[in-house]
DNA sequence: AGATACCGGTATCGAATCTATACCGTCCGA
DNA sequence: TCGGACGGTATAGATTCGATACCGGTATCT
């Protein structure tokens, strides 16, 4: 395949895509509307921690970058429902097998850090 | 499988370990180690735009956490070389998934991106 | 009608983090 | 002995982040 797109060139498109990405809360967004679209305070609720501050920026920036659809609800009461795109979608594949890296993980990476510190 | 550990809960490790793999540069080394060991220097110069503080500081930390190996070559001049561990190289499989989503989808987003624009 | 509660956020401020830039000690070859 | 590569540190400024408080609109309860 061979795209033009290279990751490591400070200067590639490519690389503000993956910041994006891999900012703070993107991939538990992401994790979080997997198979469900979900209100604003759901989400709060779902993703422990977050503040709605970044809850909000994350949203507002992953709606820019076309990979959630925001949605005002005209029923009674009026809510607003966050869903992935297409493109959502896609990227859920990958922050999928992240998160359940992570998750597959901790006593991996438990274990090194206490050798770490035995070292010390 | 159904493991122990849920990324959503504020307090679970997996959290912690997540959090890390999501730092700035650590997508970008583990690709850069992709298929070889490298020195300081080399990972500077392959990772454009990354500060000597930054490859600093992620590669400590990746090393506490067990995904890359410090070893000082005793050669002729000495170096430092930068290898990913078994735990490292498990990790290569969903970032560079990550990596290629990213490679691979940018004119989506600028599509987005050039979309949102024009609506406002 | 008035009080109360929930939703979807903003505003503000201090703390933590990241970047840019300059510098440093060690080792080596010329 | 001079210069350069290597593997970093130090410092300062800009940026981002998190904690917390608040707010306007709409129901619902009494």
């Amino acid at each position: 395949m061979g795209n033009a797109y290279n990751v490591m060139a400070a200067t590639c498109p490519s690389r503000t895509v993956l910041h994006r990405i891999g900012a703070r809360w993107t991939v538990f967004i992401v994790n979080a509307l997997d198979n469900r679209p979900m209100r604003f305070t759901e989400l709060k609720a779902h993703i422990r921690g977050i503040t709605p501050k970044a809850l909000t920026e994350t949203l507002r920036a992953m709606e820019y970058d076309g990979l959630i659809s925001r949605t005002e609800v005209p029923a009674n009461p009026p809510h607003v429902e966050y869903a992935l795109t297409d493109l959502g979608r896609s990227l859920l594949i990958p922050l999928r097998a992240v998160r359940e890296w992570a998750e597959s993980h901790v006593p991996d990476i438990e274990r090194a850090r206490a050798q770490a510190d035995a070292q010390r």
